[in-house]
DNA sequence: TTTATTACCGACCGGACGGTAACAAAATGA
DNA sequence: TCATTTTGTTACCGTCCGGTCGGTAATAAA
């Protein structure tokens, strides 16, 4: 399970054969049949037990009585967090690999994830600590980020796990732009 | 080619097949291999069709006496707007699908519009209108926001471009904190 | 009229891949 | 100890796909 994760993130889903799979397992491929029903299945495990993962993750960290801005912040930490565990990030899987039915599943967790750092969002409206425009491309825009990191040659750039993170929450906090002059 | 474009984004390049392509260009297969030798060269003139029309965009609007910041904003309206294009954003295309040569110059043209981005941020940091920690961070986080466009089933959320654009920048230049309490 | 060139097609090859049928060896438990 | 379940295996099928081969109309140049 979790080297079918590695492989579907380092190889793409299309480019890893179930044969590959089950040599990483050392077993053979109809073995696998025995435990998953198909080559989606399995992707969908995989979605489903970094979704399980993250949730626990942010639990620990979450605190409702918190701003709005600092329970952004622990959602885009947690987030990279999970995304940068070569093993859980399958939530990132494109869709098009799959059946309707395997999609609609896929979509429900993305939706889950998208509602909790809208809500996340909307607090930070009401209480102050956060100010935009539409709610939703702001949440677009954080998962953008997020989400391309599993594009990225890691081992290319020597950069620390929680930099990352650190700078994303202060691009998505504070920007880039100083109040100096706008010309 | 703009066909070839528009199903590579739609469906992804593996499940795109030949015959898709020449289907759509009511023609047979072999005569693609007539214009072409390989499917992954049709990728990489997509890609390089998208490079080149970015690159005009980019300079109609561009004017070197700006700020960084202004410079950044003119990068980043021209790349959503590029992206935006079903048939010109193969740019984003996963390199994962090539030959290591294709690799390779899918890689330069990256290269090349990462180099300019982080040229114009680091005139913002030296004219004083942006601030940031790690350049290289900054731009990876810009280019994933705008590069994830290419995931969103597009039809669904009602939104016009510019919104988008707009939005993402000011996202960027001044975030989506206020100045508030920070609890 | 002969010779090239351009643009295309039908038919096919070899290999890979998801999935299956039939069978064997461990592990389990009475 | 022996039957049953669990977990594997070998061998194979159908399909799809990138790519190739041999050939052909149509048009233009010599």
């Amino acid at each position: 399970m979790t080297i079918a994760s590695a492989m579907f993130r380092e190889r793409g889903y299309d480019r890893t054969s179930l044969d590959d799979i089950a040599t990483g397992l050392s077993i053979t491929k109809p073995s696998l049949y025995y435990h998953f029903a198909s080559k989606e299945e399995i992707l969908l495990e995989c979605i489903s037990r970094g979704y399980i993962l993250f949730q626990q993750k942010i639990a620990d960290r979450d605190d409702v009585r918190l701003s709005g801005r600092e329970r952004v912040r622990i959602f885009v930490e947690a987030y990279v967090d999970l995304l940068q565990d070569t093993v859980l990030s399958m939530i990132v899987a494109d869709e098009r690999v799959m059946s309707e039915a395997g999609k609609a599943k896929s979509r429900n967790y993305k939706r889950m994830l998208n509602r909790d750092l809208l809500e996340r969002i909307e607090v930070g409206r009401k209480d102050g600590s956060l100010a935009f425009d539409d709610a939703r491309i702001v949440a677009f825009g954080i998962f953008g980020m997020i989400n391309w990191m599993t594009h990225w040659q890691s081992a290319a750039l020597q950069i620390a796990p929680e930099t990352v993170s650190e700078q994303f929450v202060s691009l998505i906090l504070d920007g880039i732009g100083t109040s100096a002059r706008r010309t």
